[in-house]
DNA sequence: GCAACCTTGACACGATCGTGTTAAGCTTTG
DNA sequence: CAAAGCTTAACACGATCGTGTCAAGGTTGC
């Protein structure tokens, strides 16, 4: 019998169900159900709820930040659109002239776009 | 003469005068200053703006959402915690299996820290 | 079969966001 | 120097966030 109620976990969590419920409507947890519709929450939610706490605490930040952090982080086409504006014609760091500019963000846009296929595996990726 | 006053930015961004104070006080841009204190637009805050109104039209996000991923993008500590957190033992993804997932945890997270300083200049990155 | 627990949905309410407006005080300009 | 424009600070207000609470109904456990 693996996995905590909605009251359990928010006993261990310190979350109020009614957070629960919250959070996962905010698409941050998603806790198996029973064929019934209950909740179930395992050791991975459980751990995620509480570092989830501390996230917010240690960052003075709120949960819709983490959402949409979510989503900045999974929507590549937000990513690429928000990662390009914050680039976008600042006072040019030092070090980089107007000439390479455009490279620069070329590269780095690439070397974005690379890091989001996990490694193909049965061989570590060192050569 | 380069640059707009704040009212003839408003203008030509959309934007009203109170909102181009509250979004640079979300930090999300910062106008230059006459000696006097003056705001002073040039062409590439007008144009990052212009963008802005697009960016939170197309994604449909606010304007915290934007300012929070700026902390996001820029701030490592918080990067680190939010990815940790993101993968923090969901269903693992296809092709990595346990063994190795705590290897490319590492090193997707070298990768990101590596990505975030600009190109020593004068000399094409590559070798 | 009844008590205890879960689910969704709704109302409530303070806090913050996004915006307008107004006030009081400098600065620039004709 | 007076009019027009800028600056910060503050009040106001609807909308959304974060949370509690309550209601109506299904499920589980003894």
């Amino acid at each position: 019998m693996e996995g905590l109620t909605i009251n359990e976990a928010a006993e261990t969590t310190g979350w109020s169900p009614r957070m629960l419920r919250y959070i996962e409507s905010a698409g941050l947890i998603e806790p198996l159900r029973t064929p019934k519709g209950y909740r179930i929450f395992g050791p991975g939610e459980l751990q995620r709820l509480r570092t989830l706490r501390e996230l917010l605490a240690r960052f003075d930040c709120a949960l819709s930040d983490v959402a949409f952090a979510k989503r900045h982080t999974s929507d590549p086409e937000l990513r690429a659109a928000l990662d390009h504006w914050f680039v976008e014609r600042p006072r040019l760091p030092e070090g980089v002239d107007s000439g390479n500019w455009l490279s620069w963000e070329q590269q780095k846009h690439q070397r974005l776009l690379a890091m989001d296929t996990p490694p193909r595996l049965t061989e570590t990726t060192a050569a």
